[in-house]
DNA sequence: TAGACCCAATCC
DNA sequence: GATTGGGTCTAC
C-alpha cells in the first residue's frame, strides 16, 4: 500500500497542508500528479506532493495516524506523468513561502487551465487530434469499385479523414483491414512563419552592453536603455549567445499587446522553435504550447507574467522587458511579481536574469546602484534622433484657457491646429476613462459611490451607465438625486469620452478616434485601431495609457497629456513614479516618429518633479528626488512592505479584529519595523465586504515573518474574516 | 473553501 | 411537525 500526501484544490490558508490518502492500485501514481480525492462531502482535485510505501493494513495506518484515511482508486488518477519538474515544484514552494500564499494557489497560478489542480481542469480542453487514413494493404480482393477507388487514392499517400471521401466506404475499408485510422496530435496554435532576418551590425553601445552582460559575473543585471536605444537587439544577441551554449531562453513582456511585436523579432531571427504563453491564448492553445515547451520543442518562450513558470528545462537566460511595468505583479493571491520570481528561478537554475527598462523601478535601479545587480546603460538612441521639444502648460496661469474649451488650453489648441494643417498626427492622452468622473448632488451632498467597493462612479456616455472602474459595478444613471430628488445633479471631471467629444467639436474637420479599454474590448480590436492610426486613418487619437505603450506611430508629431495631475492625486506611495512614467512615455511617443516630434503637458502642478523630469525624460533627476522622498517617508526601496488586508461583512467586528491583529503585530514590533493601521483603504469595500488594511514596514524579513505568521494563524480561524496578504504591494 | 450539522425561529 | 436560516465545524 502507498500513502499519498495530497494538497487539495481549495486555496485557503486553513487547508494549506497535505492530507493523507491510501492507494492500493497497480497503476503508477506519482508525485506532482493530480488525483481525484474524496474530501469531506465532495470529490476534489488533489495534487500529490509525496508518495510513501506502507506495509501494513489500512486499519493499522488509521490507528497510527489517528484519523480516518480514505482510499484513492486507480480511476481517480488524473495524470500519468508529473505536471511539473522537481525544480519548478521547488520554485513553487519558494514562491508560496515568500508570498505567504497557500502552495496550491501558486500551483494553480503556474499551470495552464487544463493542467491546473482544480476541478474545472477536468472539463478544460485536452489534446486535440487530427485523424488520418492510411492504407495498409494494396490487394483489391473483395472490394467494391468505390472501395477500390478510395484504396488507390490512399495508396498514393495518407489523407486526412475528412478529405478521404465517403465515410461509409472508408468504414468498409477499415473493416476489411485495408486501411486504418491514425490519430496525430493537432497543434491549435502556430506562430505565423516569418522571413528570416539577417542581423545588422550592433552599435558600439549595444555591443558594449551585450559583451558586458555576457561576461558579467552577477546573476541579475539591469539594462537601462532609453527608448529607441535598441534594447531588443541586445535581447536577441543575448538569446543567440544563450542558444549557442545549448541553453534555452525565457523572454517576458509585460502585456499581451506587446507580445506579437516581440514574437515577430524573435521568429525573424530564430525561426520556428519559439513558443508563446499568455492569457489571450485560448485554453486549448495554452495547453498545446505548454506541453510543447515541456517536451523541449521550444528554445525560446515569449510570454507575459505567468510565463515565468514555463516548463523550460536547461534554462540559461531570462529577460524581463520593461521590468518596471506593474502588470508583472499579479493583483490577486498569490500576489507574485514575475520579476522576483524570475530572480528566484534564475538563481535556482543558474540562469542569467536581464531586466530591461528605460525607466527602471526604483527598487531595481537602487539594487543596481548598490551592486546587487550588474548595471549596463545605453543612453543614446540608435540613430541619434533628437528628444522631442516639450512644453509644460500651467493650467492655473491666467489666459491659458480660452473661451472655446475648458479642457484644451490655448497653446494646445494652437499646436494641434498647426499639426493638422501639416497633415501630421496628434496623440492626446488622459489616464481616465468615461465622460464625467464624478457625480454628486449639490443640494444634499449625496455622492454617487460604488456600493461594492466605495469608489467613485464614473458616467459613461456611450452606454449611459455609471460605472465603477475598480470593481466593474455598473448602474443606471438616475435623472435625479436618490436622496433628495433634486434633478440638478452636479457632474464633475472628464475622461476620454468627454475629451473626445470636445476635441471633435473644436476640430470638426479632423478625424478623431478614441482608444481606451471601453473601445478596445479585445487585443485584436486594440491592434486594429492602433494599425488604423499608424495608417493615418485618423488625425487625432485620444486614449489612456494603453496607447502610449510600445507602439511607434511614424506620422505622429505631437503627443499631449491633457491632465497630468490625475495620477498625482491618487493615493499610494508610487503615485509620483506612475506620473513620471506616464509623462515620460507620452513624450517618448512623440520622439519615435519619422518627423521631429513635440510634446505638451497640461498640468496644475507645473513644478512637480514627476512632471518636470517626466517632460524632460530625465530619469536620473527623477530617481534622485523620488529616492529622497521614499527615504523620508520610509517606503521602498528603503524598507520592505507587507500589506495585510482583512475583510468581512460585519464592519464592527472587522474593525475589532483588524485592530487586535495590528496590536498583536505591534506587540512584537522591533525598532526597524513599523506597523501602520488598520486604516480604511482607498477602496473601502470589495465584493460587498468591508475592508481594513494593515501595513508592515521592515528592513529584515526575519524581524516580522514569525509574528506575522502567528497572527495570521490566529485570525484565519475567525469566522467571517478573510485575510489577504500582499508581500511587496504596489498600492498603499 | 464549502458543505453538513445543529439549533432555533417560523410557518402551515 | 416541517422548513428555513444562521453560525460553527471539519475535511485525511
Amino acid at each position: 500500500m502507498q500513502v499519498l500526501s495530497v494538497l487539495v484544490e481549495r486555496a485557503t490558508r486553513s487547508l494549506d497542508r497535505p492530507f493523507a490518502y491510501a492507494y492500493e492500485g497497480k497503476r503508477k501514481v506519482g508525485e506532482r500528479c493530480r488525483v481525484k480525492c474524496s474530501f469531506g462531502p465532495k470529490t476534489l482535485i488533489g495534487f500529490v506532493i509525496h508518495v510513501r510505501e506502507y506495509d501494513g493494513s489500512l486499519e493499522e495506518l488509521q490507528n497510527e495516524l489517528g484519523f480516518e484515511v480514505k482510499l484513492i482508486s486507480e480511476e481517480d488518477i488524473v495524470d500519468e506523468e508529473p505536471l511539473l519538474s522537481e525544480g519548478l515544484f521547488e520554485l513553487a514552494k519558494e514562491v508560496a513561502s515568500y508570498y505567504m500564499a497557500p502552495l496550491v494557489s501558486v500551483l494553480q497560478a503556474m499551470l495552464p487551465p487544463s493542467l491546473s489542480p482544480r476541478s474545472s481542469s477536468l472539463r478544460a480542453p485536452k489534446v486535440a487530434y487530427d485523424y488520418y487514413v492510411e492504407a495498409i494493404d494494396s490487394k483489391e480482393d473483395g472490394l467494391t469499385p468505390k472501395q477500390i477507388e478510395m484504396l488507390r487514392l490512399l495508396l498514393r499517400g495518407t489523407l486526412r479523414k475528412k478529405e478521404a471521401g465517403s465515410p461509409s466506404v472508408l468504414k468498409a475499408l477499415i473493416e476489411k483491414k485495408k486501411a486504418r485510422l491514425v490519430k496525430k496530435e493537432r497543434m491549435r496554435f502556430e506562430i505565423p512563419e516569418r522571413e528570416k532576418e539577417v542581423p545588422h551590425e550592433m552599435t558600439f553601445e549595444q555591443k558594449c552592453a551585450y559583451e558586458g552582460i555576457v561576461s558579467c559575473p552577477k546573476e541579475v543585471v539591469l539594462l537601462q536603455g532609453v527608448t529607441g536605444s535598441g534594447k531588443t537587439e541586445v535581447y536577441l544577441r543575448l538569446s543567440e549567445h544563450c542558444l549557442s551554449i545549448g541553453r534555452k531562453v525565457l523572454m517576458l513582456v509585460p502585456e499581451i499587446n506587446l507580445t506579437p511585436a516581440m514574437v515577430d523579432y524573435f521568429s525573424r531571427r530564430f525561426g520556428k522553435r519559439i513558443a508563446i504563453l499568455h492569457s489571450e491564448l485560448t485554453p486549448g492553445e495554452r495547453y498545446d504550447e505548454y506541453r510543447r515547451i515541456a517536451r523541449g520543442e521550444a528554445d525560446i518562450v515569449v510570454g507575459a507574467r505567468s510565463a515565468v513558470f514555463a516548463p523550460i528545462s536547461n534554462l540559461g537566460l531570462i529577460i524581463l522587458d520593461e521590468e518596471h511595468v506593474e502588470s508583472y505583479k499579479q493583483d490577486n493571491a498569490p500576489h507574485y511579481h514575475a520579476r522576483e520570481v524570475a530572480i528566484m528561478r534564475g538563481r535556482r537554475e543558474g540562469a542569467k536574469v536581464v531586466l530591461g527598462s528605460a525607466t527602471p523601478s526604483l527598487e531595481t535601479r537602487s539594487r543596481a546602484m548598490r551592486g546587487v545587480y550588474g548595471y549596463f546603460e545605453m543612453p543614446h538612441r540608435v540613430n541619434e534622433r533628437p528628444l522631442p521639444r516639450t512644453e509644460i502648460v500651467d493650467l492655473r496661469a491666467p489666459g491659458t484657457m480660452g473661451k472655446e474649451s475648458s479642457k484644451l488650453s490655448r497653446p494646445l489648441i494652437a499646436k494641434i491646429r498647426e499639426k493638422l494643417e501639416k497633415g501630421e498626427q496628434v496623440l492626446l492622452l488622459i489616464n481616465r476613462r468615461g465622460y464625467w468622473t464624478g457625480v454628486n448632488c449639490p443640494k444634499c451632498g449625496h455622492l454617487f459611490k460604488c456600493p461594492e467597493c466605495g469608489g467613485n462612479l464614473v458616467y459613461h456616455f456611450q452606454d449611459r451607465l455609471l460605472k465603477c472602474h475598480h470593481c466593474g459595478h455598473v448602474e443606471l444613471f438616475p435623472d435625479r438625486c436618490p436622496e433628495c430628488g433634486n434633478p440638478a445633479l452636479r457632474r464633475v471631471g472628464y475622461g476620454t469620452e468627454r475629451l473626445e467629444e470636445e476635441t471633435k467639436a473644436l476640430f470638426p474637420t479632423a478625424r478623431v478616434a478614441r482608444l481606451d479599454s471601453d473601445v478596445a474590448r479585445s487585443a485584436a480590436r486594440l491592434e486594429k485601431l492602433v494599425r488604423a492610426f499608424k495608417n493615418r486613418e485618423f488625425d487625432i487619437l485620444i486614449g489612456t495609457q494603453m496607447v502610449a505603450k510600445g507602439h511607434d506611430f511614424p506620422y505622429l508629431s505631437l503627443a499631449a497629456v491633457a491632465l497630468a495631475d490625475i495620477g498625482l492625486a491618487l493615493p499610494g506611495y508610487r503615485s509620483a513614479e506612475r506620473t513620471f512614467e506616464l509623462i515620460a512615455q507620452a513624450v517618448g511617443r512623440a520622439g519615435r516618429a519619422l518627423i521631429p516630434g513635440e510634446a505638451l503637458i497640461q498640468t496644475y502642478n507645473p513644478t512637480h518633479y514627476a512632471i518636470v523630469d517626466g517632460a524632460r525624460q530625465d530619469y536620473l533627476s527623477f530617481y534622485e528626488k523620488e529616492m529622497k522622498e521614499r527615504k523620508l517617508s520610509r517606503f521602498p526601496p528603503y524598507v520592505y512592505l507587507i500589506a495585510v488586508e482583512l475583510s468581512g461583512e460585519d464592519e464592527n467586528r472587522l474593525y475589532e479584529c483588524a485592530l487586535a491583529f495590528a496590536d498583536l503585530l505591534r506587540s512584537k514590533e522591533l525598532s526597524a519595523t513599523r506597523v501602520i493601521g488598520p486604516i480604511i483603504p482607498y477602496m473601502a469595500k470589495r465584493e460587498g465586504l468591508f475592508r481594513r488594511s494593515i501595513l508592515i514596514k521592515f528592513k529584515k524579513r526575519e524581524d516580522v515573518e514569525g509574528s506575522l505568521r502567528d497572527a495570521i494563524k490566529r485570525y484565519q480561524a475567525v469566522p467571517g474574516l478573510r485575510i489577504d496578504v500582499d508581500v511587496d504591494p504596489l498600492d498603499f
